[in-house]
DNA sequence: TTTAATAAGTGTACTATCAACACTATCAAA
DNA sequence: TTTGATAGTGTTGATAGTACACTTATTAAA
């Protein structure tokens, strides 16, 4: 084996999730590159990702990236694993990450990945003109570089996250139906709950609150709106600790 | 801001944590630098770590860093967190980095923490003549560079993976008594339990095989001995993951 | 060989949560 | 006013959680 140690380039990628009440998306940055004689030289999907500058942390580096391609600030955001293979963006995308990089290939490049829950609705994808758009989790087939794989591991990460923390409604806008949080849970978990039974669960959770507020314009019964107050679920989440898990 | 880049150095830094039945302990290197009239320069005790090799992934280098401390091979072990804020570890820290490191300190170090669980006893300390030795968690007040920060965060990640997947028994011989994971869950959470009732929620979990097999040479009534099956805790996994956590 | 010390091992009654299951209410649009 | 669509609601049986005290098997000391 090698003593040898690498020089490092540290990304940070996002994985920016994005729920429309129908289905998982994940944030995408369209790579087009186009010929003099205009042609398409090289065209592929990756994941959206940036360096840490000088003075920023990474959590500001991971924040400045999602600020970049969707205008929001203060979005849930958790840092789930760093890859480094030491070949990991070389074979196959040798040519790849030249065309858009000037940096030496034999460089080992880090990539610390986020991922990031949001509801679709709230992003203008038109911020800044970027080669950005929203792509269902399941239709993606292929990503440039190893981003296949850092999706993959963020949707075990954020699966993992959704069934143990009250996370689900950070894909939903601020006011939400219950039933539009159930289908949270169905679409990404890949199930179905009895509404009766996943209702009576709710009303457990103190921090899920009910508003006097309904639903307008619907061609049904319109449906009550709820809040998550993170302030009475911090208050029950260390009366639960004091009490042990 | 800057949007200057930095170079990076990366380091595999593994909080390794060994139970011996009564605390819970942490590997810590004791770095102590001695001047040439035979005083001592400098003194710290700091957690263990490595850079990641040419040829190397980063389960590697973590695989060969606990190897070198410990001798052992196939311990549990598991990449929590990435740490790397611009100024880690300058302020108060240069000196001592610069003594041990021949580095640029304008360069950022960014450490990819792993934690690891075995039972104290598995291990040799004298292998390979190391400045190693267990310090029992809560004795712990101060580390080297930010060493400290990445405990804490590599203690919570640890308390939440216990409560949340059956890894009690890493920190155990591979055939532990009732009692004795027992207490890995109270020492390691603070709290006490119900030998009844933790020995009925024990029976439920078929992963955890009763061997016909006992403690020899205690004092008193001695205790029947189990083991862990990876294998029926993966099928048992898979079945409540069908019908869906 | 008896006794003391120590931890192992075991059951029950009450409460809380889980899981399965079907109908009525309210709104908009036709 | 009818239709279509989704909201909202209770009960029962099974499973898991919680609180609680005595007997048993072994070694060491008397």
């Amino acid at each position: 084996m090698s003593n040898k140690i690498l020089n490092n380039y540290i990304s940070v990628d996002c994985v920016i999730f994005g729920f429309d009440f129908e289905k998982l998306n994940v944030l995408v940055v369209d790579r087009t590159l186009i010929k003099d004689n205009g042609e398409i030289d090289f065209t592929d999907l990756t994941l959206t990702g940036n360096h840490i500058y000088e003075d920023e942390t990474i959590v500001e580096a991971a924040d400045r990236i999602i600020y970049d391609l969707t205008g929001l600030r203060n979005i849930y955001l958790e840092q789930f694993k760093t890859f480094a293979a030491p070949d990991r963006l070389k074979k196959e995308n040798d040519r790849k990450w030249l065309l858009f990089n000037d940096r030496n290939p034999d460089n080992r490049i880090v990539s610390i990945g986020f991922f990031a829950l949001l509801a679709t609705q709230k992003v203008t994808l038109e911020w800044k003109g970027r080669n950005v758009r929203w792509m269902p989790v399941d239709e993606i087939t292929e990503l440039g570089f190893d981003h296949k794989l850092i999706l993959s591991e963020a949707l075990i990460a954020m699966r993992n996250k959704l069934i143990h923390e009250p996370i689900g409604f950070e894909l939903l806008p601020e006011k939400f139906t219950l039933t539009q949080l159930q289908k949270v849970y169905e679409i990404i978990l890949d199930t179905t709950f009895d509404k009766r039974n996943f209702r009576k669960k709710v009303a457990r959770m103190k921090y899920l609150i009910p508003l006097d507020e309904k639903q307008k314009g619907v061609a049904h019964k319109p449906a009550r709106l709820y809040m998550f107050s993170r302030e009475v679920y911090e208050k029950t989440r260390k009366e639960i600790l004091n009490f042990l898990v």
